[in-house]
RNA sequence: GCGGCAUUGGCGUAAUUGGUAGCCGCGCCAGACUUAGGAUCUGGUGAAGAAAUUCGUGUAGGUUCGAGUCCUAUAUGCCGCACCA
């Protein structure tokens, strides 16, 4: 009987569904393992045959984990707010709800396909009204926190407001708090709340009509359409993660991600160890506070740059100069971000103003210059042209001093950046190493007060509004123009139907078009926004959350998420504590996990979660990228149009430089051979092409030969691949064995359907050995052949080196093609369950027709039990053509004597059957090699 | 500029983690069965050489009894950050 892989595998996708085979408990004696994807967004497009690369990975370690016996939690979701699915409802003219509907749809169905061992009952979307009220609940609580410094958490405002009752602040006395109005202390509030309200400087994106987070932004463009984005400063929501900039970064040192991606972390968040310091300005009372990395440099400062931006500019700048600032903070309001990346001439102007070098006492000049960012530090540095690059080119256009400050450094050509040296022209620093005068110069600092070592990082806080229409609504009115949040016990706060859910280039948010927008107090529910004007009833906030709100919790969500009492509660918490392996891009390294982090740390510093890191373990898979073919189009003399060369002619004389490369369908490609009766048919131009062949014929039967190319996986490159189409070719089973096979999982790699056949080839060889099941006993090559396959593919799995472990299964195949003994192929069928469960199913039911189980109540363990010891102990490991294995020796053994022993062995009896080998290669540490 | 990762046959890759390269698959070659085959099966396939053998993991050094693997330079490619003081 043929590998009939459809029948098989909607049988098992039948079963699984029936029995409820995937449904998880929350109660369990087993030990429990959360295994998840970072869920996808429901594009309109469909999955490629990239999207499922990780889901397969984690399904196979999932599927394992379950073989090892453990309650593993394996949920998927969708992540249904945000830009792109409205984008995509705004280009299709439907609601978006209508298209998320229909998007998500169709991603289950291509997902069941595949045939992942999803508990569907725990599916979560993001806009939908029961999960998105604990994004809001969040937000709610944020902004009823602060973050306590000494404590280093978290801590509930009324802690904070009780403190000010009692005690006032650094800003006030406890008095001056009291007697202030209710406006006032909100005000007050608003500085200390991690989810806060405040005009800042943000990314504004005309086209897209909203506002963007610093991980949004790429080189002065959106990530999300590639439109210009502008800064602008906009009275907006923040979450104040900037608070949480040590902890997000010393929590990566506990945990298991990779290097890559947490050294991205690390440069995101950006920490700098340096020291703040006053600067007076001569003549008058300012003075202004600067942040430097480089204390030991103070004298050679020679001058001093604020940014445009500064609040320092306005106070120090002189009449005289007054024009000519005027005229650059005009110049520079003109420049986008993207022509500041682009021009990095210097620019700048003299404010008039000079400042005093502490040290030295000496008058400085101010400057203003757009090469000082406002956003760091405290948008002001004093300049060390010696070394510093930048403030050296700044001073070699401006015809300032440079005093070098360090021995031997030639500073005539360029600054010298480098921190090492000895310390000269620098007062009681000199003679002193660069790192020990900084030590000394902080110390200085600290004891005079003229200024304090401080820790600066470039992490800022995120930007949280948008002026979108699709996503979470704040739980926000306002009252005499300040932020309240609505009641906890009220929410969600649902998404209000509106006319018109386009963007403006402007900024007005869509939800101002909704009738029903305003919240009425004393009966707590959202009510007609005409009503505005009865002093009970207050607008509610228009703008709607960033498309990582819905993504920051979600995986607590799963754990619990049909409760309606809380986001998760505490027993499910309690049991599942954290994911135990994440699998996703390395695309969110600055964005979502940012997020999630900080958000699950928020959470942790409420007691709310055990865990301070959301994700113990994190797996990047690689990107597909996709493998295009090509037609070539003849365009040489005499051309029609319709004429193509084969590949494999291009080169030669009559067609070299006269033909046309054209992206062809790599649908109706196989094997690089183009399908002609398909390729006339797919677009009406090509009805009548004609073909120069592979053999030069122009007419019968040759073969046409298309290029290839590596490039991105596009509709618009035809290299787009459908999982379904592999799914429907060759089952789900293949599919998910090439993906692996492909290579290892954390690399990019392109699509390449050509080799798909040897792993069906493999599949189906497998499935002919299952026709007759024998009670035979194995012989011992037999079961040394499967006991290397139980150790490869245990070992494989752990490393998450799926990809070696389908040689392995191919290896064991060949060598026991012979072999259908139960005693051989049941535990295969146990080994094989990861991979390609639909055939292991069916292969463990034909070895036990009997039995109603699934393949699930056989444990691996227990496999390993039976055999790997066996194995190990017993048997060398042979592997490429050499048998290895340890012995002990005597220290002063002869190599002769050695050989002899290796070859008298009991190890080596199985593999030499009575041969010589061709070679015996003892090593000291008593390793031997037989080369057979 | 700073940081991370990679570089092995015609191609994707493997090498039990420092043990004497190229597993497995694709492709290609030959054969078998076929009216036919984008089917199936069998054998071969790093390079040079008639052969024994020799040379081979981007390049150049080093450590080691032994290096694809570790160290130091260097080149190329991909990714992240970037006027961050």
């Amino acid at each position: 009987m043929d590998y009939n892989f459809s029948e098989i595998e909607q049988k098992w996708q039948a079963y699984w569904s029936n029995h409820n085979t995937y449904k998880v408990d929350n109660h369990s004696t087993k030990p429990h393992f959360y295994v998840l994807d970072m869920f996808p967004y429901p594009s309109g497009a469909g999955l490629h045959v990239g999207h499922p690369l990780g889901y397969i990975a984690s399904d196979i370690y999932s599927r394992y984990k379950r073989l090892q016996g453990f309650n593993v939690l394996h949920p998927m979701g969708f992540d249904a707010y945000g830009l792109p699915a409205e984008q995509y409802a705004i280009q299709t003219g439907q609601h978006p709800l209508k298209t998320t509907n229909e998007n998500v749809a169709r991603y289950i169905a291509q997902l069941s396909k595949i045939g992942f061992s999803y508990d569907w009952d725990r599916m979560v979307r993001t806009c939908d009204p029961d999960f998105y009220r604990w994004t809001q609940w969040a937000f709610g609580r944020m902004f009823h926190s602060y973050y306590d410094a000494e404590r280093q958490q978290a801590r509930p405002i009324t802690e904070l407001i009780e403190r000010f009752e009692n005690e006032g602040s650094d800003r006030f006395s406890s008095n001056e708090w009291k007697q202030m109005t209710e406006k006032e202390q909100q005000t007050v509030l608003m500085d200390y709340r991690i989810a806060y309200l405040a005009d800042t400087k943000v990314n504004w994106c005309p086209k897209l009509g909203t506002v963007l987070a610093n991980d949004e932004v790429s080189e002065g463009l959106s990530v999300r359409g590639g439109y210009p984005v502008e800064q602008r400063v906009m009275r907006q929501w923040s979450l104040r993660v900037s608070a949480y900039a040590q902890r997000l970064l010393e929590g990566l040192d506990r945990i298991d991600w990779s290097d890559s991606i947490k050294e991205t972390q690390r440069n995101w968040i950006g920490r700098s160890e340096g020291a703040e310091m006053q600067f007076k300005i001569a003549d008058s009372n300012l003075e202004f506070t600067i942040f430097t990395t480089r204390c030991d440099t103070v004298f050679g400062v020679t001058f001093m740059v604020l940014a445009p931006e500064s609040d320092y500019v306005k106070q120090v700048v002189t009449p005289e100069q007054q024009p000519a600032v005027d005229e650059y903070l005009k110049w520079v309001k003109t420049r986008t971000e993207r022509d500041r990346i682009a021009d990095r001439r210097v620019t700048g102007v003299f404010s008039g103003a000079y400042a005093i070098n502490p040290l030295t006492q000496q008058k400085i000049p101010v400057y203003i210059s757009d090469y000082v960012l406002a956003g760091y530090g405290t948008g002001a540095i004093m300049a060390v042209p010696a070394h510093d690059s930048r403030d050296y080119a700044f001073a070699r256009h401006f015809n300032l001093p440079i005093i070098p400050l360090i021995e031997g450094a030639d500073v005539s050509e360029q600054s010298f950046d480098a921190k090492e040296g000895i310390m000269m022209n620098s007062g009681f620093l000199n003679g002193l190493e660069v790192k020990d005068a900084i030590r000394k110069m902080k110390e200085y600092i600290e004891e005079t007060g003229i200024g304090r070592v401080k820790v600066n990082y470039r992490l800022r806080d995120a930007i949280f509004s948008r002026q979108r229409y699709w996503g979470e609504p704040f739980p926000v009115y306002y009252k005499d123009g300040m932020p309240y949040i609505i009641p906890e016990d009220c929410l969600p706060l649902e998404l209000p139907e509106v006319k018109e859910f386009r963007p403006t280039e402007t900024g007005e948010p869509p939800l101002g078009h909704a009738d029903l927008w305003a919240w009425d107090e004393p009966n707590r529910k959202v009510v007609s926004k005409a009503l505005i004007d009865d002093k009970t009833i207050f607008p509610l906030e228009l703008c709607t959350m960033p498309g990582f709100a819905g993504s920051s919790a979600y995986y607590l969500r799963y754990m619990d998420n049909h409760n309606d009492q809380a986001l998760v509660g505490r027993q499910a918490c309690d049991y599942w504590q954290q994911v135990d392996l994440y699998l996703g891009g390395s695309e969110h390294a600055t964005g979502h996990l940012i997020y999630a982090r900080f958000w699950n740390k928020f959470l942790f510093d409420l007691g709310l979660v055990n865990k301070d890191e959301p994700f113990k373990k994190l797996i990047n898979q690689g990107m597909i990228q996709g493998r295009s073919n090509f037609v070539y189009r003849y365009i040489g003399e005499g051309a029609t149009g319709n004429l193509f060369i084969s590949q494999n002619l291009i080169e030669q004389p009559e067609y070299k430089g006269k033909v046309q490369p054209i992206h062809v369908n790599v649908n109706i490609v196989h094997n690089d051979l183009l399908d002609i009766e398909a390729f006339r048919e797919w677009l009406p131009e090509y009805k009548d092409a004609s073909f120069v062949f592979a053999d030069g014929s122009t007419d019968g039967q040759g073969e046409y030969r298309c290029g290839w190319a590596i490039e991105k996986m596009s509709k618009s490159m035809w290299n787009v691949v459908n999982p379904d189409d592999i799914v429907a070719r060759y089952g789900a089973d293949t599919l998910r064995l090439y993906e692996m096979f492909l290579g290892p999982l954390e690399m990019s790699k392109p699509w390449d359907t050509n080799g798909i056949d040897g792993v069906h080839r493999f599949l189906r060889k497998l499935w002919n050995q299952y026709e007759q099941i024998c009670d035979d006993e194995p012989t011992a090559d037999e079961l040394r052949s499967l006991h290397k396959l139980i150790k490869k593919v245990t070992w494989d799995i752990e490393h998450f080196s799926f990809n070696t472990s389908i040689p392995a299964f191919m290896i064991a195949q060949s060598e026991l093609q012979k072999c259908s003994k139960r005693a051989i192929l049941e535990p295969i069928a146990i080994l094989l369950a990861p991979f390609a469960p639909h055939l292991a199913e069916e292969m463990f039911h034909r070895c036990q027709p009997a039995s109603g189980d699934t393949i699930f109540d056989a444990a691996w363990p227990e496999l390993c039990e039976r055999y790997l010891e066996e194995s190990t102990v017993k048997y060398p490991v042979q592997f490429n053509g050499k048998v290895r294995f340890t012995m002990e020796f005597p220290k002063d053994a002869t190599r002769e004597a050695i050989e002899q022993a290796v070859l008298t062995a009991p190890q080596s009896a199985p593999f030499l059957n009575g041969q010589s080998p061709k070679k015996v290669i003892v090593v000291p540490g008593r390793i031997v090699n037989i080369v057979l």
